[in-house]
DNA sequence: CGTTGTTAGTTACAAAACCAACTAATATGT
DNA sequence: ACATATTAGTTGGTTTTGTAACTAACAACG
């Protein structure tokens, strides 16, 4: 139907497509498969994604500072600093300052925060393994190894 | 960085691991992949993310309503609605109604939006096939696949 | 020492996204 | 016909993010 331009729909006027663009592509599917879960974690816990992504990297990777979760995680330190705040306000974490340098805080999780993220973690595997299910081992594989390229991590 | 598995002091070791939760892996390529696009659009033009992926849509597509772009581009009608008031105020879209449907109307674009189009879509082809330059044609392929899969596109 | 610089983290304010309610035009059902 | 529902799109108020300035603790060097 909107066809007053010189650019009918269906016949290419260019060969730069939505599955020729990389990044467009990466933010749908990204986005596509961020959805259910964060859905999850949201009615569940009532996190953010920046929470859930500290929450994550505590669990996962043991204590630390939020200057690590910065680094590693590749969010700005506000975003931490704000996540880190409504964590403590949810008992799922605590801090504990350094005694040798006292601008550093050591963050480790509650035994809440751990259940949290047991939980979470244990969703998040089966989220994953619905994703892939139609996926042979091999296209996983590679997959997985493509994204952590372009990811740089 | 240490791809070190260490668990926290009396807590399990899981295999719950970045490079093994997809929707993560995702983000983050996804983010990456993005990044100096969006600083050449932004900076070149002031345009945001939402009003690069309105002017992509009527670039590509041809002309077509509002309301396709929210379904096409899976972006809520109120952000295509400021992006285009955005992109009018540009001078990069005219806005033409129905006569025989007042409610809709077909959103083209100027020259001068074609011309934004064109040179954001010549960058995007360059940064698309850096992006990809070390990937085998095969893999490529694969991953595009993936990702439309995954994006449902 | 003290001046300057650096690092970790917070806060304040502006920009953007999100959600819900709204208008206006058309469709539908009785 | 007329009340009700639906559809396209906008607007308002709140939440979340982004940017920059700020504090506090330490480091480095004269």
């Amino acid at each position: 139907m909107p066809k007053k331009d010189e650019a009918p729909p269906g016949e290419t006027v260019d060969d730069f497509d939505l599955r020729g663009f990389l990044p467009y592509l990466l933010n749908m599917a990204a986005e596509e498969s961020s959805a259910s879960f964060q859905r999850y974690y949201k009615g569940k816990y009532g996190m953010l994604r920046t929470e859930w992504r500290v929450l994550f990297h505590l669990g996962r990777y043991g204590a630390m500072t939020a200057k690590e979760i910065c680094d590693r995680a590749r969010m700005h330190k506000t975003k931490v600093s704000r996540a880190v705040a409504a964590l403590q306000a949810k008992r799922f974490l605590t801090r504990s300052p350094w005694e040798d340098d006292r601008r550093h805080e050591t963050l480790a999780l509650t035994s809440q925060g751990r259940q949290a993220y047991a939980d979470l973690a244990a969703q998040g595997k089966q989220f994953d393994r619905a994703l892939m299910a139609d996926f042979s081992q091999e296209e996983a594989r590679l997959l997985r190894q493509a994204l952590v390229r372009i990811a740089k991590l």
